[in-house]
DNA sequence: TTATCGCTGTTAAATTTATAACAGTGCAAA
DNA sequence: TTTGCACTGTTATAAATTTAACAGCGATAA
């Protein structure tokens, strides 16, 4: 049999590491580095070199014994795995200083993957531009998602706006949804949803602090 | 034997979970709710009945048969296990537009864990209040983390900073850190750490949207 | 008053995820 | 050349987490 030639299965737990160690990687690659070991990929992510050679092993790549990982080499088959071939377009419903952040924060950081709308109701905001991304109307939300061909949508809205910004989006054809509301959504089976609460961590390290204490 | 008194072998996801529940109760007793059901819980979280019963099973909280968890009851149970009785103080270090999106969004949605000092490098923002919280220059750090008492800092500096401004919360004596920049940060291992990075979120969104197409 | 139903609480099994164990390999020093 | 060493790659084991299975129980209705 032949090398599988989907990485459907692999485990959520190691896509997001894969992206971790593309953005370590990255990083070294501007320092400098053209190798790197196990063990260092493991330290920056605070995890075990033998999770970090396990992922590797789970898309196939190999290192050189001695000398460790071919950086580039790995950041280019870590963007094959995970990026979509001829990209992804993203927008942003709920231009405040949540929605800011993130573009902010994310623009210009992965060609594969752009922010190319915002959306909001505020008058004020709307027509404007923010760090290259223009707000629009969210009442054209439909017509723009469609136009822009956007797949993946990011709502920072209100969290009682929450509910009904998803519906919109459900109907606009979006394909995920990341829910940065603290108030969870329903959509359909074949929209790919992930959330999260920014409160429920912060509780989480409340908590260990407090049972630190004990 | 008796009980147990503390809660300290939780799994670290019900957690989260219990956190998630709190929020989700809190909105159906102020539309006047008075009891619910495990698989009502378990819609809105979208997890399954049976794991919502088996996380109040771990906290030893009994429902009604036929008539679900009281719910005030429940709140007052999760706060009793994952709040600090005294409550605890938290720093944001960077006002940038995340750390007033944090603040904005945090500030008077939970009595036992407060922000109650923002820091940046900025002088313009140096001095001035956000949402009720003032920002202070960040070499005062040291000084008032120590005479609010404050045990928790969320780190929303530009990447470059993080390291630096880790090491200043570590030196300050603080207990638990959650960051939010993209470059991962070390700490003692008394201090608890939580890292979150949005791009890598975002990117696995759009891997499984992706994988959808294919 | 007895059968049914809809819910809870708990134990058992399955799945997912992480860790450990170790074989293999080639440089490097003796 | 051979012994140790520092890595990789893989398989085996363990731990964490979720899901399934089912007993119990009281309201409801036949």
């Amino acid at each position: 049999m032949a090398k599988q030639l989907t990485f459907k299965n692999l485990p959520h737990k190691t896509i997001e590491r894969l992206s971790q160690y593309r953005r370590a990687l990255l990083l070294c690659l501007s320092n400098g580095k053209t190798h790197i070991f196990s063990h260092e990929i493991a330290k920056i992510q605070h995890i075990t070199s033998v999770q970090v050679r396990r992922d590797l092993m789970l898309i196939g790549y190999s290192g050189t014994l001695r000398k460790g990982y071919n950086i580039q080499e790995l950041i280019d088959l870590i963007g094959n795995i995970i990026d979509s071939e001829e990209g992804i377009n993203v927008a942003i419903i709920g231009m405040g200083n949540l929605g800011r952040a993130l573009i902010n924060y994310f623009t210009g950081k992965r060609h594969k993957l752009e922010i190319v709308a915002g959306f909001d109701t505020n008058p004020d905001k709307i027509g404007n531009t923010f760090s290259g991304v223009e707000c629009h109307s969210i009442t054209e939300l439909n017509k723009i998602i469609k136009q822009k061909d956007i797949k993946v949508g990011i709502i920072t809205v209100p969290a009682d706006q929450t509910t009904e910004t998803a519906k919109t989006l459900v109907k606009a054809g979006i394909k995920g949804i990341l829910n940065y509301t603290p108030k969870p959504i329903d959509v359909p089976d074949d929209v790919y949803l992930e959330e999260y609460d920014m409160i429920t961590t912060l509780e989480k390290v409340a908590f260990y602090v407090k049972m630190s204490d004990e």
